[in-house]
DNA sequence: GTCTGTGAAGGGCTTCACAGCT
DNA sequence: AGCTGTGAAGCCCTTCACAGAC
């Protein structure tokens, strides 16, 4: 993986990229993009309950993260709290949405009907910035059924080329939902068709394409982590591990490091 | 970390026909944990494939990793490959599988029985490995009800503690896959419940728990973070968006890490 | 010669701690 | 006083490169 350095290999950006916004940061850590995700959600929770200023430390709590990491990565969106009070939740959600480009909508193509993909349909988020404009998959009984109500036709996988170049606007994203077996031919269609950015939530290992970002959701991968950490963990301290007030135990959360977020494959 | 090694943490996995162990492993970092998985993977895919040997760089390929790394990892379950030649494909198979735990049958709970739970249930591997012993949902007309033939009965959410006392073996891992407004609400009655392994697939926030291991994925936060990628990616040098030519040096993100790769192979 | 195993180097992200504004 | 913003330190993981085994 590990795309090489950015900073070798760009010398400069053509002259174009004098910096046309205002303060927004130019390179953002990916941990630090997907925490951002985090704290807009969070910040809508906030909003909703009416809470209308928030401090670093209320924020850090209710997105389970470290205060001062939150305050970094505020920094990085150009943050403006406020010293000695804290944040402006509309202010603050305002700024990670630009950032974010949460205020856009993304068109998004899927692949596989299955019920993981129909799960992802109705469940993920789509909607909320994100427009489902075609689907794909491998059974013909499916192909020309509505699976929501305004949503696309499902057409056969081996129509995304077609299908992807009549899209306006092009497909942004590809969610790929299929059977394992498919899962290749998907990806290298939607990469053929221009797409560059890939949700790929089969537990294939799709090859690192230049510049693709793939970013890989794998649920039972997930849960041989736990599984493995289920056969260590009561090993760890066998002291207390019983209601005893979390002192210091930064043990606890375990996988925090670099593992829920996904990452972008590349490897010339 | 636990400053404790905790190697001899089970001795008691029937041998089988596994080699003598001479280096478990002792500590091993979050990120390789979830390449192993991996791994395991792409060595059930090449057995089936009738390769009984691959070189560190074929299996690095096929995982969508460097080399080097894979061999780094490999060194932590006491890696046995023959230098000069590569490794013996079953052998690294049962080597990691042990490491992993992935022998053993692991007892899981299911919180959300709605589309996602669902998909989960059919899709994740479940079976490989995992045992879905206790489901519960909100929703009281599905109390009672058995989603997969052999599965267990549906119970209503407020039933996770009594439910989870009489599972056996105990529960070890819990998944939660509620409506947001649940999340917590189940979460903290696992816990009480003595689960210390959780996968959160809602987007809710859970509590770093003293001891209580959290994964957390979250399909909207991964489309947000592919989102701002592809904003980010054509403005970079990449003016022809159509049909663009791999050869070029890439530029993708710089490398974050962790991430999380493919297992298991189920949908047949 | 080929490929593994691993110490050493390198890089990025997180944590700390404090200066600075309100 | 309270809380933000941020340089600097620290840590962990990845990458490199080479010694060593076949």
């Amino acid at each position: 993986m590990g795309a090489e350095s950015a900073k070798s290999a760009d010398a400069d950006p053509p002259a174009s990229a004098v910096p046309p916004v205002d303060g927004p940061a130019t390179d953002i850590p990916g941990p630090t993009v997907a925490r951002l995700a985090t704290y807009l959600h969070v910040l809508r929770s906030f909003s909703r309950r009416g809470i209308l200023l928030a401090s670093s430390g209320e924020l850090a709590t209710a997105a389970g993260v470290n205060p001062a990491i939150l305050r970094k990565d505020l920094s990085y969106v150009g943050a403006n709290g406020v010293r000695g009070v804290g944040y402006d939740v509309g202010r603050l959600t305002a700024r990670i949405s630009m950032t974010l480009h949460t205020d856009s909508i993304h068109t998004v193509a899927l692949a596989g009907a299955g019920s993981l993909g129909r799960a992802l349909l109705s469940h993920a988020g789509f909607g909320r910035g994100f427009r489902v404009a075609a689907m794909f998959d491998a059974d013909p009984a499916l192909t020309g059924a509505v699976l929501e109500p305004g949503g696309p036709r499902v057409a056969p996988l081996t129509d995304i080329a077609a299908v992807c170049a009549q899209v306006v606007p092009a497909v942004e994203i590809a969610v790929i939902a299929t059977a394992d077996d498919d899962a290749q031919r998907v990806f290298d269609a939607f990469v053929a068709a221009g797409v560059r950015q890939v949700l790929n939530v089969t537990p294939v290992s799709l090859p690192a394409e230049s510049d693709v970002v793939v970013r890989q959701v794998d649920l039972a991968l997930e849960l041989q982590v736990l599984a493995f950490q289920a056969s260590r963990g009561p090993r760890d301290d066998v002291k207390e591990a019983r209601e005893a007030k979390p002192t210091r135990g930064h043990r606890g959360s375990a996988g925090h490091q670099g593992n829920v977020m996904g990452e972008e494959s590349v490897t010339a």
